[in-house]
DNA sequence: ACAACATGCGAAAACGATTTCGTGTTAATA
DNA sequence: TATTAACACGAAATCGTTTTCGCATGTTGT
């Protein structure tokens, strides 16, 4: 029963023509006469022949694939991002190859010489912990050196020259802390991871920013650096022993979820007692209870943006030597964990 | 400053030997003299030759690529299970190309369509909402039938042959009931899909099994069938105006969220007046207040094991006709919204 | 009737690698 | 000295396409 994959070669025999003239017949090549191709198209079909993308891939020295590396796959923010870039990719006929780093360094490396050896025509990706930890991009400008477009996103870098998609996390900070301030909170804590994530680095600095602005002191005891992915339930309830804000902003969706349990907790009532900003506007910011004023990312859209510019690149002929970054605008969504 | 790939053709050419000789050299051939491969390795080195993917792939008939296709990506399931794939598909050599049907059964076919053209070695897939709906399963057996390996997780169908990996869904439905039972619950409500999602099915079935076996009667009007992914609260509300259950179940996480919510704003205390168990064990379940008692479906030990009997299978010389389909244990998450 | 041209098709190179087989040189053996 | 074996390497086929070029035919024009 089994139908192996036909190819020209298997026509050509078959019809007793060359393997030039199925090729050509299938494309319907003018050069090719009428009751030939029609000879050679009712074959094709009636064995559903299909060319061989290895072949053309060889052939054309373009695979059709794009390269995502992101460091988590389970992880609201970049499955939406992962999602914008299928969608586009597919409408342009492109395919995805995932690979996750984990936010290992090592693995972000091996991950991207296993591609860049053919396999794609393009990366996308988002740079792992370790990568912004220790700074080291060597990997990537070997990828780019090589001629391989690359767009990096959200977790970016501007030591490496390539296009790239971000939000403006400093004016998301800016904006969540301006809102709070707008309320009339004036003991605003910020829950952040340590400092080497970019992101994390501009969002803290549109809080201080922001409180400049409006007057209000930037006091350190109020800033509360955990580490990334280790929520620490007692870290976070030592730093409400110690200090006692109207309002928390957190960098990311998890450390504002848990501020709002241990501050529940406490018997605080939220929004009325304190208000609460997350980053990251996830599943669990719009389940919580009360549900969790957030800034949203727009993943999907950088997604699809990064998708597209990749596949923009590539797609154009010339070598072109400039690089642009894109800045989406946050957007505040405002839900029950604020006072509107 | 464009470095571009070398091949063992420029290699040859400036080291004026064969390219036979340099692919042997480059793979320690003792047919090789010892001064000539290390000539030949030293400049290889020097000039970061690495063997292009296609072109091996082209030759070997083997891309070591493995396509996954599933309904959606923003969906923390089917996240925890690429993340299994990826895993193991990483340990093996493997690159995993995503695609997504968006519940689609188009899409579906097009996406293994075109990859089944020589791009990948193997499918692993859950079908989409669509196919489930029409039941046609034409394009995995044209795909089986190509000889190219296909394991189908989580919801699959026994019209096609081919390896499978699920978890017992009606014994979770089962064991979530009992639990519910052995509480003292005596009016059970049930929050389902329709009915022909084969896993929500068979939830049903051990929900029914478990109130049989324990003196219950099954009443229709304490079953609440949703549309997927379209959690429409009124309905929900309506449901609970109606019968008054002193225990929920949910085929999956956001209905159950969505009924605590409900429940808990007409002033029913969870778990007291009321116990929740809800499916697939996501961030949703962990942070709800109260914390949300669920299944665990094991996303990403199903992913591990679905790689796993793929490579195999791709690895196995044999065209080996038998077919295993492997069926995980559900665990039961003891959280808050039931009492211990 | 002969050049000029159009038509329809095939041979072969190319993409980059692997692998089988053959061959020329040297050294060892009868 | 003649035969053989070991050694070191190259030619060529192969994977499945695409594409350029060349070569027979047959047709047209003068």
């Amino acid at each position: 029963m089994l139908k192996k994959k036909i190819t020209l070669k298997h026509i050509a025999r078959e019809l007793e023509v060359s393997i030039s003239t199925v090729s050509k017949a299938l494309k319907n090549s003018e050069e090719i006469s009428r009751e030939t191709k029609e000879k050679i198209q009712a074959f094709a079909k009636l064995y559903n022949y299909k060319p061989n993308n290895i072949a053309i891939s060889l052939k054309n020295k373009r695979t059709k694939n794009i390269g995502v590396v992101i460091p988590d796959i389970v992880h609201h923010f970049f499955t939406t991002v992962m999602r914008g870039i299928e969608k586009y990719a597919n409408t342009k006929g492109y395919n995805v190859i995932v690979c996750l780093s984990d936010e290992s360094f090592d693995k972000e490396v091996i991950n991207m010489e296993m591609l860049a050896n053919g396999s794609i025509d393009g990366f996308i990706m988002s740079l792992s912990a370790e990568t912004e930890k220790k700074a080291d991009y060597n990997h990537l400008r070997e990828v780019t050196g090589q001629g391989i477009p690359l767009v990096l996103f959200d977790r970016v870098t501007n030591e490496v020259d390539c296009d790239k998609v971000v939000i403006d996390d400093q004016l998301a900070g800016y904006l969540a802390t301006k809102k709070l301030i707008d309320e009339g909170r004036k003991k605003i804590a910020l829950l952040t991871t340590e400092d080497y994530f970019s992101v994390s680095r501009n969002r803290n600095e549109g809080y201080r920013k922001a409180l400049l602005d409006n007057g209000l002191e930037v006091d350190k005891n109020y800033v509360l650096q955990l580490p990334y992915m280790d929520i620490d339930e007692k870290a976070v309830s030592n730093f409400f022993d110690q200090v006692k804000p109207d309002a928390v902003l957190s960098v990311n969706e998890i450390f504002g979820i848990h501020a709002m349990r241990v501050l529940q907790n406490r018997g605080n009532k939220i929004p009325q007692d304190i208000s609460i900003i997350g980053f990251t506007d996830g599943l669990l910011a719009k389940y919580a209870n009360p549900s969790l004023t957030s800034i949203a990312q727009h993943g999907q859209q950088m997604g699809e943006i990064a998708a597209e510019m990749l596949i923009q690149k590539i797609e154009s002929e010339k070598e072109d030597e400039t690089y642009q970054t894109k800045i989406l605008e946050p957007t505040l969504i405002e839900r029950d964990s604020t006072i509107n």
